[in-house]
RNA sequence: GACCCUGUCGUCUAGCCUGGUCUAGGACAAGGGCCUUUCGAGCCCUUGACACGGGUUCAAAUCCCGUCAGGGUCACCA
């Protein structure tokens, strides 16, 4: 039975590199009808945090990766000890200074390989590394030696973690002969790496999984997204779901090389997913944000609507927070004109066609999207205008930008009220 | 600095194991065009890479060596 772990630590929010590592994990636990198991560091008590716990755990959910069995490391230090006395006993650690606090790992010279099934086979030398503390002084177990421990007694049998943890295997190897435990196979994972180069960090733009959740990315988007990253389902695909990669995932196709976060193709990727999901479901993800930007009440807003205005720009968004701000003026009392948009379209007095215009909607006795577009090729073809000079500076006055989806759907879902009352702003009093 | 990992378009990758079909394929981005009611949507096109140097071989992106570059690790953090 194939079983995998990953094994975050609250002390910080479950960021893109650990859901990768996840991901892959899981990945490879259901390719192979093994277990996921997650594991909490917590052993340091005072950077741990139960917030972040929280997040960790309702990150990993939301990207669907759900788990098995669920340990933590606090929960269980009596074993560490046991461990550790028992390689004092033996003689392959000691106590340290006068205290008799920190027990210390006695390391032996030797040449330690191991077969990566990602990078084959690494090679290290000891010599260069020094005796391991096993247990701090103040009781709790390091991380190498209760990582082993746990490896070990959970029979985790293959650790698929990132590139970083390399220089801790042969800490570990060491650990697992000392102790008698049989070796696991081990995958270390390219890292991802910021645009910047080097490690993906809080300065280096959003990296918490919670934030693009908040963003209005798409959980599969994510997934698809972080799959790509070191991965290929091959064929030249780019659109993959997760029970698909179950069927062509092996974590021996798994590249090499450090991979760039590329935010553009998160986009493209997410714009895909949105605009194959359903308005319904759209809606209900908007819904939230739009409370929380407080452009609907929480108990009083007309569902169909926002369903509405999210067909409206379904195909144009590449995130959910995009909707948000593109479509501001359907929320808003005042809306914010584009400087620009208002000196190229609104400069020249367009009062007499403004007022025409409003006047045949307020007569149109169906106000619907053909009629409203009607009433307007009428009016252009009566001035003897071309469309778009009439067009443009419509939208601009409604809508306070020069893009977004076409007119006449917008005038139907700002309804004559708003329409009338944002085009009046640019009609002077005397005409 | 020591040790380790890695080098294919700007980015993600296919190809590498099992040399020839690779004048290196796809996607994102960028640039250009079309559509015309706008474009951030759609359609079409273009630019653009085997890090470098040596081998091996009839033949190297593919195998070997070296150089260089990037990254990681060297905690009583995980």
């Amino acid at each position: 039975m194939i079983r995998v772990r990953f094994a975050p630590s609250p002390t910080g929010y479950l960021h893109i590199g650990g859901a990768r590592t996840a991901l892959f994990n899981w990945l490879y636990a259901r390719s192979k009808q093994g277990r996921f198991i997650l594991r909490i560091e917590d052993t340091d008590i005072k950077r741990s945090n139960k917030r972040y716990l929280d997040e960790i755990l309702s990150s990993l959910k939301w990207l669907g990766l759900e788990w098995d069995e669920l340990y933590y490391q606090s929960q269980r230090l009596k074993l560490y000890h046991q461990y550790a006395e028992r390689l004092v006993k033996e003689g392959k650690a000691y106590y340290a200074g006068v205290d008799k606090g920190a027990i210390i790992f006695k390391v032996i010279p030797q040449k330690i390989k191991i077969n990566d099934l990602i990078h084959g086979e690494i090679e290290f030398d000891t010599r260069t590394i020094k005796d391991q503390v096993l247990i701090k002084s103040d009781g709790t177990p390091t991380y190498n030696f209760a990582c082993v421990v746990d490896d070990a007694t959970l029979n985790i049998t293959y650790v698929i973690r990132g590139d970083d943890h390399i220089s801790n295997t042969p800490k570990q190897v060491m650990l697992y002969q000392a102790l008698g435990f049989s070796l696991p196979e081990f995958a270390h994972l390219p890292l991802i790496l910021s645009k910047e180069g080097g490690r993906l960090s809080k300065r280096k733009g959003a990296t918490a999984i919670g934030d693009y959740r908040r963003m209005g990315y798409l959980a599969c988007a994510v997934v698809n997204y972080l799959l790509l990253l070191g991965w290929s389902p091959g064929k030249n695909r780019e659109l993959i779901s997760l029970e698909e990669a179950i069927r062509l995932f092996d974590i021996k196709d798994v590249n090499k090389t450090a991979s760039t976060f590329d935010i553009d193709k998160l986009n493209w990727i997410n714009s895909q997913y949105i605009k194959s999901e359903s308005a319904q479901r759209l809606a209900e993800a908007v819904i939230p944000l739009l409370i929380k930007k407080r452009y609907i009440l929480k108990d009083n807003f007309d569902r169909n609507y926002i369903v509405s205005l999210v067909k409206l720009f379904q195909n144009r968004i590449n995130k959910l927070s995009d909707f948000i701000e593109w479509a501001d003026y359907f929320f808003l009392k005042r809306i914010k004109i584009d400087p620009l948009a208002r000196k190229k379209f609104l400069s020249k007095d367009l009062s007499k066609e403004f007022k025409l215009f409003m006047e045949r909607l307020e007569a149109l006795e169906d106000f619907s999207i053909p009629n409203i577009e009607t009433a307007f090729r009428q009016l252009v073809k009566e001035l003897n205008i071309e469309a778009k000079a009439l067009v443009h500076p419509i939208r601009v006055a409604l809508t306070g930008k020069t893009i977004g989806p076409g007119l006449f759907e917008v005038i139907y879902y700002l309804g004559k009220e708003k329409t009338r009352e944002r085009l009046k702003r640019f009609i002077k009093k005397e005409v």
